[in-house]
RNA sequence: GAACCCGUAGCUCAGCUGGUAGAGCAACGGCCUUUUAAGCCGUGGGUCGCAGGUUCGAAUCCUGCCGGGUUCACCA
């Protein structure tokens, strides 16, 4: 890696910036060295069991008997490594916690079985919590009933320089929890340690997205990468985020959305395609909304977007039943309950169901009109789609807590969404609403390149009138479906918002590992305003 | 982008109608060979987010800035 110059910032401070505990942690390297033990030794370090296959496997009472009573041939010797968690020093003997992947185990140490001077001098001294250490012993149960390492080794693997901030636990309360949210996600490194219902999340997530990834694989759809610079952004009304292509001397739009590549393959005969990926919105950011965020798309061809309803429905079943073990699903103080199939209305009919008031077919005039007696703000800018957006997601979407599905929304949301088949001024279109938000969107597929073409031109005209989020033409992609797309479902599904359903997270920074942060400190690169920022970047 | 709340030791917090900082845990020294929020005795550690202002005197009052949280707006 190249030298790269640290910007103020970061550059770490001398001596003076650092705690007392810091110092005297760097005090003990050099003690450690002196007596040529390596901090950082280079060599692998056997591990031959986990903490929670050792808890596992020693339960049983046939095994499971006080130290002693296993005679020494038939001991089982272990090599474990992880982080020292806790310590309880008692003169010739000690005691301490290692914490690896899976969990805790307690290890034991004696000074006249390691020798007076490693006891003494290094294990006592110069081992702090937070080292990461490898040890060698028997499993044994102690006199208060703990299953626990013998140790006949404690290697040091590598030295911690900060000390945790490490929570107390009696009788499973936690007390002194590192829980300030900031410091939990600029330091997720540190949340992960101490916090293990942080990972248990994580886990969960992962497990989430295998089991869709299973579930669209086992219907023989294709799991594609699409491209994330893209030269026109398009497939969602959102604003982009931009950068720049030294080389070719142009913009480019980080992508909002992956629908128009994925049916540009499905023009191509691949009958079902999907992608897991970030898309990117330069939109504010709340417990809601991250910068970046993980979209699934799908499209399969020759179907509707009833035949979506019942693969969605199914698909979020499968995840709850994957996760939970069951189709209830616990969120905050409440139940959701995925199991099919999940209530359907119709957009218009949940807007008159919520508000009285019945809305399908009235002007732009009239609906600005209902909107203010409903008490919703309605700028002049606002096309009727707008208006009818505002009044649903204030009056419809909160109230629907368990998973329904709203269809055949009004032409004006949804531009890339086919007519209705038989309801003038509506799309064939899906969102399943859930926990208050929207979690999936699903449409047939427009794929009429002359009604395509006019719906871009209709978002051009919006545009014009300073619509920021319209979309733009994109010409390559009304080219494809001029060669022609078969009948073709989409859908889309927010991941982000699915886990936090799934894990029962309030905030969408507690199910994404690195949340957007601003830095940390003062200064921010220079020309941070500029988008078409053209430095040559040292690499 | 707006409103409200928050920012004190490594962590969790107290102190805030002004008089130059405290607790528990963590740390350090000592005792302790089955402890587990180990225990007992002793010790150190903070330019109270940053910068100004008011005042004899500011962690405390005022202003601005930085960062975070929540709500709202935009959106998924």
């Amino acid at each position: 890696m190249n030298e790269s110059p640290h910007s103020d910032a970061y550059r770490p401070e001398p001596e003076q910036e650092l705690s007392d505990q810091e110092r005297r942690r760097r005090e003990e390297l050099v003690l450690l060295r002196a007596r040529g033990i390596d901090p950082y030794p280079a060599e692998a370090f056997e591990v031959s069991a986990h903490a929670a296959e050792i808890l596992a496997r020693y339960r049983d009472p046939e095994t499971g008997d006080a130290e002693g009573q296993v005679p020494p041939e038939a001991r089982w010797y272990v090599s474990v490594a992880g982080r020292i968690m806790s310590q309880r020093i008692m003169g010739k003997a000690m005691f301490f916690h290692i914490q690896d992947e899976t969990g805790r185990i307690q290890i034991y140490a004696r000074r006249d079985e390691l020798g007076a001077e490693f006891y003494d001098e290094v294990l006592k001294k110069l081992f702090d919590i937070g080292d990461i250490v490898g040890v060698r012993g028997w499993v044994f149960r102690t006199r208060t009933g703990e299953i626990s390492v013998h140790a006949t080794e404690v290697k040091l693997l590598a030295k911690a320089l900060r000390p945790l901030p490490l929570p107390k636990e009696k009788d499973g309360k936690i007390y002194h929890a590192f829980r300030d949210k900031e410091q939990r996600y600029r330091l997720r490194y540190v949340d992960l340690i101490v916090n293990p219902h942080v990972r248990e999340v994580f886990r969960k997530r992962a497990r989430m997205i295998r089991t869709i990834r299973d579930f669209l694989d086992a219907r023989g759809y294709l799991e594609v990468e699409t491209p994330v610079l893209q030269p026109i952004y398009g497939g969602a009304t959102a604003r982009p985020f931009v950068t720049y292509h030294n080389a070719l001397d142009m913009p480019l739009y980080l992508r909002i959305a992956d629908e128009l590549y994925l049916k540009r393959l499905i023009v191509g005969g691949f009958e079902g395609v999907y992608e897991i990926a970030k898309d990117f919105r330069n939109e504010g950011m709340s417990r809601f909304h991250n910068p970046e965020f993980t979209m699934l798309e799908l499209y399969v061809a020759y179907k509707d977007y009833y035949w979506m309803m019942g693969l969605v429905e199914e698909m979020l079943e499968t995840v709850a039943l994957s996760l939970h073990g069951s189709t209830r699903v616990p969120v905050g103080d409440r139940w959701i309950d995925f199991r099919r199939p999940w209530p359907r209305v119709e957009f218009f009919t949940a807007l008159r169901e919520a508000t009285g008031r019945e809305l399908y077919g009235l002007s732009r005039e009239e609906l600005a009109r209902v909107a203010r007696e409903l008490g919703v703000q309605v700028e002049p800018s606002m096309g009727a789609g707008k208006i009818l957006d505002e009044l649903f997601s204030t009056f419809v979407e909160p109230a629907c807590i368990q998973p329904t599905i709203v269809m055949d929304y009004p032409l004006e949301l949804s531009p890339l969404a086919k007519r209705h088949r038989s309801k003038p001024g509506l799309v064939e279109r899906f969102e399943v609403i859930c926990n208050g938000k929207e979690l999936c969107n699903a449409f047939s597929e427009l794929n009429d390149p002359i009604d395509q073409r006019e719906r871009f031109l209709e978002q051009a005209r919006l545009r014009a009138q300073g619509d920021e989020e319209a979309m733009q033409i994109d010409e390559d992609f009304l080219r494809a479906l001029e060669y022609g797309m078969p009948p073709t479902a989409g859908l889309g599904v927010g991941i982000d918002r699915l886990a936090m359903i799934m894990t029962n997270q309030e905030s969408i920074r507690d199910v994404i590992l690195f949340p957007h942060m601003k830095p940390e400190s003062a200064s921010p690169p220079a020309s941070a305003s500029g988008q078409q920022q053209d430095q040559e970047v040292p690499c």
